[in-house]
DNA sequence: CTGTTAGCGCATTCAG
DNA sequence: CTGAATGCGCTAACAG
């Protein structure tokens, strides 16, 4: 029925026009501008090395007969995809909206594109979205925070595409770490608080399962406590992930309680801003009456009639530096790199 | 050098446990499993028709050699990727991380897997986007809203590819379109604040080039006024995108006026809980002194110490929805279907 | 500067 | 239930 030969050739149902049935090809492109197939490939991907009347020729014939290039065949061809998987807990949380920006903004212009996955915090989910990234090939992998499954590690470990492990760099990298040291941001957000003359300190936090990083903070604030003398007069912890909600109502049972602190710590901006709106429903004033402090640096909590106090994570920075970072080097260098993104304290109104 | 057959035969530089260089394929797992390549695929793909025995040694085979497949062989082989292109303006703004998650929601465990472009509003992105994500070919496309190039509605119309245009129904769709009428949502907010007593409208805003449906809800906002026989007595556009200190912004220099309004419509909740603030700030009291209105219903503006009045917009179900609508049916129904998904008014504490 | 040849890794026919 | 052949659409590696 067929040639011999594997060279395609166009099913016999063609329509007559070099449009056959289905999407238009290289080879539809090849045959209205008079070309071969190999030359079309170049003008599409930009190449050099091709005559300007060519190129106009060819650029024409794309256009007549609405050519896509498909990349699934560009990539398996050339076994390069182009694709950078980004696995993410959630983009429920501008933090990690923040760091997509970041990687977008890397990649812009480069040729290369993000595939997203999101894990809802949970290591089996990640597992899974690891899984299927890497069966799409992707020249480098952008995962947040070090807590993988086995398989996901070994996945990662074994695989040669370029992984940055990012948001924290408080653990080994399986090939690069970009973030900041959230133990070291507790420890000095203790220290800032302290000097400021604050003494009864409170903590209200969320779910330590879901994110590890808020716990690392707690333990170097605690640590910071320690070499001060200090300790926590009383804290509060919601099973769940951060929400203002919760925020108001353990800031408010907090206040309610026997600790009597003169400065909350909390996990996060969204939690310290549920403490700020707690004030403001009660009548205290943040910093006269209590202390209050959170961590990111939101636009929210800046946009509060009184700016919260709170540590400045660089997450645009952190997505960006990723994702120039892989992409500046094709091969996994020897050993393991870590890019401290840093952090600033914004000493604020409320503490 | 090569046999003359085109059966792949691995390079001679091969290792010798059968474990040759590179990533592992499915004839490395079926030369360990002694059986043939297609076998293997079918325990991978999971169809039937394949005995215990055979798929146990097969799953053993492929747990020795680490085999991951490669997708982008599979969807090219059989010409279909479950991918699913979602093409959203911002992932800043919570609302299109809502659609997102009600995406996923949809597409968890059908095998489908979310593919997302982020335009930052700007058509000739979305072109880009478009272009490069059809590329991929997906099994369906969601796009937000239905301003699109006129190269960028060429290629979703002629694809044969589902296409569901979101957030939006005011328009005819290419395929199907999943959202809710802004305009008369607007219209609707507008009836409710006049039934509740206002008189004297005022409205702050953000970019009506980049947000086609604040300036809906604009404009539905004020055919209910025309209607009431009233009419704003002064508004505020920043020419940005909406966040909350501009609102709170544009609420003091609204207030400045002369229009003295008796309430503030606002263009979303981010600059609606900017007004609270300026509230706040000034000790104005919401309702009492000055009717807030936003759109949309984001967790924030419910966790304030006043609940903000606003219209819930069902992002969550617009994404899912999308989605299930898409998977359902391969095939593009010859006339475009419009899905409501609806809205509610929350009364809240701030008008 | 342009063309020819031979796959990329897998899934779809068909046969058994 | 399992296998052999063929090609998905494109690009790398040579030639010219």
């Amino acid at each position: 029925m067929r040639k011999g030969t594997r060279r395609k050739v166009r099913s016999p149902e063609v329509g007559d026009e070099g449009t056959p049935r289905g999407q238009p090809l290289l080879a539809d492109v090849a045959r209205v501008a008079g070309v071969s197939e190999i030359t079309v490939s170049r003008v599409v991907r930009g190449l050099e090395r091709i005559s300007p009347q060519t190129r106009a020729r060819v650029l024409a014939a794309i256009e007549t007969v609405g050519y896509v290039p498909n990349r699934l065949a560009g990539a398996l061809a050339s076994s390069g995809s182009m694709l950078v998987g980004v696995v993410l807990p959630s983009l429920s949380n501008i933090v990690f909206a923040d760091v997509l920006r970041g990687v977008h903004a890397a990649l812009a212009g480069t040729g290369y594109q993000p595939v997203v996955g999101v894990t809802e915090y949970a290591p089996n989910t990640e597992e899974r979205v690891v899984r299927s990234m890497m069966a799409w090939q992707p020249r480098a992998m952008i995962v947040a925070g070090f807590e993988h499954t086995a398989p996901a590690r070994r996945m990662l470990e074994a695989s040669p595409v370029r992984v940055a492990e990012i948001m924290d760099i408080d653990a080994a990298p399986i090939d690069v770490a970009v973030g900041l040291s959230h133990r070291k941001a507790g420890y000095d957000s203790a220290r800032h608080l302290v000097s400021r003359g604050y003494r009864r300190f409170g903590y209200v936090g969320h779910d330590w399962e879901r994110d590890r990083r808020a716990r690392l903070r707690y333990d170097g604030m605690r640590a910071a406590l320690g070499e001060a003398g200090l300790d926590l007069v009383d804290e509060r912890r919601v099973d769940g992930p951060s929400t203002t909600a919760d925020g108001r109502a353990m800031t408010a049972a907090l206040l309610a309680g026997d600790g009597r602190p003169d400065v909350v710590v909390f996990s996060n901006d969204d939690m310290a801003v549920g403490g700020v709106f707690h004030c403001f429903a009660t009548g205290l004033v943040p910093r006269r009456d209590i202390g209050l402090f959170g961590f990111n640096g939101l636009d929210i909590g800046q946009a509060l009639p009184l700016r919260l106090s709170t540590v400045r994570s660089n997450r645009f920075l952190i997505g960006r530096s990723a994702a120039e970072t892989l992409i500046a080097q094709a091969a996994r260098p020897s050993d393991p790199t870590i890019i401290d993104t840093g952090y600033e304290i914004e000493a604020g109104e409320t503490a």
